[in-house]
DNA sequence: TGGCTCTGTTATGCTTCATAACGAACACTA
DNA sequence: TAGTGTTCGTTATGAAGCATAACAGAGCCA
C-alpha cells in the first residue's frame, strides 16, 4: 500500500491489468455505441460482449454514470486532439487553411462518431446528471482551447484582419476581458471584436456539423454538402478577418 | 364502422373522447419531460401522472417509438408556427427585422423546450428509430419552409442584395435547382448564391442555438449571450445579402 | 335485454440497473 | 513454501420498465 520508491508512482502489475481493463470497458462501450448507434449503453452487453457477468464491471465504474463521465472526457481529449493535430499540419503563416483544417477535422470527427459528439455537445444523456465543475467541463475548455489558439496565433502574425463586424455590445465586451484574464492571463489579449467573431465562428461550424452529424442534411447529395460546407468555411473566414485565399 | 353522412366526417362521442385522452397523453409526456428535463419518457411514469396503469396506454399507441413519433410532429408544427408567427408580426418590407425574429423565436423556442428541441434537431433519441419517408420528414420540411419563405417573400420584393459569397460550387447549384423544382415549384426560383447563404444562415443560426439550449455558453452571462446572438444575426444578414439596419 | 366494441384492469415474462454475499486467484510476507 | 489479506469475478436477489395476454366493466345499438 505505502509507496516506498522515489519514482512518482511504479505501476504494480495489478494497477496495470487494472487499468487495461478500464480502457478494455471504455473501448468496448464505444464499439457497441458506434455500432448500434445510439448513445445509450448498458452494463449487460459491455460485459457480454467482454465475456464477463455485469456486477463485475462495478469493479471498474461504480455508476453508469461514472462510465459516461469518463467517455465524455476521452472524447473530448479525442475530438480536441484530433482538432489540433489537424490545425498543425497547416504552418502558421496561413491562418485560413488552419481554419479550414480545423472545421474540417471537427465536421470529420462529427460525421465518424456521431454518437460520442452527441454525447459531448448535444443533449445530456437522459438521466445522466453531469458532475458539477467535475472534469467534463475542464476536458471541454481544453478541447475549445484548440479553436482559440488559432486566432491567438493568427493575431501574433499580425495576420488578423479587422472583422466585418467592428461593433461589440458591451456586456459582450465586458466578459470577453474577464475570460481572458482567467483562462489566458499570459496570451496577448485579443480584440474584442475578434473575440465576438470567433464565437459566431464557432457557432456556425457548430451548427452546420450538427445538422449534417444527424441527417438533417441528408436530402442534399455529399458533393453538395461538401461544396456548401466549403462555402460556410469562406464566409466564416471573411466574417472573422482571416485573410481570403486568393479571390 | 362505415361513415355514412354526407359530411367529412362527423366525430362521434367515442372519437371525442379518445382524442382528448391521446391529446392528455401527449400533454403529459411533454410535461414530465420538460419536469425531469431529459427526452426520456416512462410509459409508468405518464399512466401514474394520469391516474391510470401503464398498460392502458397501448390503446392508444402501439408503442413507445409512436407516442415518440406523434411528439416530434408536433415540435416541428410548434416549432414551425412559432417561426412563422414571429416572422409575420414584421413587415414584408423589412427582410432583415423578419430574419432577426425568427431567429429570436428559434433560439426562444429552443431555450423554452430544449427537450423537444433535441427531439427534433439532436440526435435520435436512444433505441428510437424514425419511420422511414414518414410524418416526422414532412413535418420537419413544413417548419424548414417558414424559413425558406422569408427569402422568397424578401426576393419578390427586390429586397436581396447579392450575398457576401457569389461563388457557388457545381454540386450545390444543381442540387439548388432540383430542390427548387420538386419543393416550390409555384415561386420563382431562388439565386443560387442566396439558397447557398441561407442553408449557412440556418446552420448558424442553428449551431448558436444548440450551444446555448445545451448550456454549451452557460459560462457568459445571460446579457452577453444577448449581445453575441445580435452580433450573429447581424453577420447573418450581411452574409445572405439583407439589407443592414442603420449601420 | 343481448351483443358488440372500446377501454381499462390485473397477471405475467423478459430485460436492465444495482447490491449483496460468496468464492477463487493473486501478491506479498514469514 | 505455506498463510493472509486484497482484488476480482461469480451467482443470487430485488426493484423498475417495456410489452403482451387474459379478463372485466362501461358505452352504444339493435
Amino acid at each position: 500500500m505505502t509507496v516506498v520508491s522515489s519514482e512518482p508512482h511504479v505501476p504494480t502489475r495489478r494497477e496495470r491489468t487494472r487499468a487495461a481493463t478500464i480502457e478494455e470497458i471504455k473501448q468496448t462501450a464505444l464499439r457497441l455505441m458506434h455500432d448500434q448507434g445510439t448513445t445509450d449503453l448498458r452494463f449487460s452487453d459491455i460485459a457480454r460482449e467482454m465475456g464477463m457477468t455485469a456486477p463485475a464491471l462495478y469493479r471498474y465504474f461504480g455508476d453508469r454514470d461514472e462510465l459516461l463521465t469518463a467517455m465524455i472526457v476521452d472524447a473530448y481529449d479525442d475530438l480536441g486532439d484530433a482538432v489540433a493535430e489537424a490545425r498543425d499540419r497547416v504552418p502558421l503563416d496561413d491562418p485560413t487553411g488552419r481554419l479550414n483544417a480545423v472545421g474540417q477535422a471537427y465536421r470529420a470527427w462529427a460525421r465518424r462518431e456521431p454518437q460520442r459528439f452527441a454525447l459531448i455537445l448535444g443533449m445530456p444523456v437522459p438521466g445522466y446528471a453531469a458532475p458539477e465543475e467535475g472534469p467534463t467541463t475542464e476536458a471541454a475548455q481544453r478541447a475549445m482551447a484548440q479553436l482559440k489558439s488559432l486566432f491567438f496565433d493568427a493575431a501574433e502574425l499580425q495576420l488578423l484582419q479587422p472583422p466585418l463586424l467592428r461593433e461589440v455590445a458591451e456586456p459582450l465586451r465586458v466578459c470577453a476581458q474577464a475570460e481572458h484574464d482567467v483562462m489566458h492571463p499570459d496570451e496577448p489579449v485579443l480584440p474584442v471584436e475578434t473575440f465576438q467573431a470567433m464565437l459566431h465562428c464557432w457557432a456556425a461550424l457548430h451548427g452546420f456539423t450538427c445538422l449534417e452529424a444527424y441527417g438533417h442534411l441528408d436530402w442534399l447529395p455529399a458533393e453538395a454538402r461538401d461544396s456548401l460546407f466549403d462555402a460556410s468555411i469562406r464566409l466564416i473566414a471573411a466574417t472573422t478577418g482571416l485573410p481570403m485565399p486568393q479571390a
